[in-house]
DNA sequence: ATTTTTTTTTAGGTGCGACTAAATTATATT
DNA sequence: AATATAATTTAGTCGCACCTAAAAAAAAAT
């Protein structure tokens, strides 16, 4: 029964979210997630290594413990049961659950997660295509990837984002390119890495970096 | 737009439920009410005065301003906002919401709340019988006493509790004494107030401690 | 192999919300 | 009215989570 502050709770996301088989986590690019100082960091690592959710070497980065992998899936697993109750059963914008669920992600009662869990159905994805991770830290594999790694003519449909903002998924809501949505992509510009596509037999132009951030699945 | 701590949150809605028109609130009624020490009450009624939700004048006690009121009215409502939905929706006992609506209370979202209210059909009552205030602050006027204030041979329906903690829930659904149930109040003994009454045409005894703790409307 | 730049850590400090122990003020008792 | 008791405040600390500025180590560039 780990016992953990918001604080504490926030680090270990950024970290499992941060983390590459192989690679160390630096102090800088958690306090660029988190928004905070790289002191900061520091410290906190130091406090989390204690606590045998992470390895700490001085200046080497850092990687997570099993332990410290479980502790995360547990929050990001209420991170979006609570999104999906949010957009499902209170009608929120997908766009306007994020911040919310940040706070609610914190909340303490396993109780409460798995009757909220059943409540939703047992729901596999969040709304913005994540999965959800089960009771036993589990979640279906994902079998997609980024429209700037798409070849051209090929088919594709819409299965989720991986920038979360507002103003980003605003920005989608009003180009029509939801989860779900099918298109075929034309061209790729190669100077600014633009993007050329057809959705609902409507040529339309994506820049590089809204194409970086929309998840697709290929359709044969 | 005041923003204000959980810590803040928890002592206006303290000072909120420990009101009676004309006096003062004490340092150590709150100290005890929040499980605090009232060197730290001291500390916080001072801040809470710098802010204008309290007046506060050394040695003479506590009282809340109308913005004191309406901010405490605001946490109160989402406490049993959430309390509503955990039972209604989530399938929790009445004697395990509290402690989770403490933590929810908290969250920080005028749009969750109003679309949560929507979504549980504008509930009067929490499951403990007590009133929600909505979106203005008001709730419905309670014409109820305790168990300890109604006469020998007079029935009463159950109508909420005055003690919210797990253990006095659990003993009152053992005893069956919950809300909607009618009874009649047969006798009190006077050596230790204890009272007996007919529930379901089975004579039972409830302490003194037990008789304090219900609330009840009278029935002619 | 130096030098420069970047990353990370250390040192020292702040605000918040708690604490204990001691002082002060108010209230009750004699 | 003087004294004892209770309530409240003050003074001084502490842990947490943040910060800035400076030092140290690692990585990159020359
Ligand atoms: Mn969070
Ligand atoms: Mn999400
Ligand atoms: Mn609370
Ligand atoms: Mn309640």
């Amino acid at each position: 029964m780990s016992n953990l502050s918001i604080s504490e709770e926030n680090y270990l996301k950024a970290i499992f979210h941060l983390y590459k088989p192989g690679e160390g986590i630096g102090t800088n690019a958690i306090a660029r997630h988190l928004d905070t100082k790289p002191a900061s960091v520091t410290e906190m690592l130091k406090k989390l290594a204690d606590k045998k959710l992470l390895t700490y070497e001085k200046y080497q980065g850092v990687i997570p413990t099993r332990k410290g992998f479980t502790l995360a899936l547990v929050v990001i697993r209420k991170h979006r049961l609570w999104e999906y109750f949010l957009v499902e059963k209170l009608k929120l914008k997908w766009d306007e659950v994020h911040e919310i669920a940040e706070q609610l992600e914190h909340i303490q009662s396993d109780l409460l997660v798995e009757q909220l869990d059943a409540f939703l159905g047992f729901p596999k994805l969040d709304p913005h295509g994540d999965p959800i991770p089960d009771k036993e830290g589990k979640m279906c594999a994902m079998n997609c990837c980024c429209v700037s790694e798409i070849k051209p003519n090929s088919n594709a449909r819409i299965f989720g984002v991986k920038n979360h903002t507002s103003a980003f998924l605003k920005h989608l809501e009003k180009l029509n390119l939801t989860i779900g949505k099918t298109f075929t992509l034309v061209n790729r510009n190669d100077f600014d890495q633009s993007v050329e596509l057809v959705l609902n037999k409507q040529t339309m132009h994506i820049s590089k970096e809204v194409a970086e951030n929309i998840l697709v699945e290929k359709l044969k």
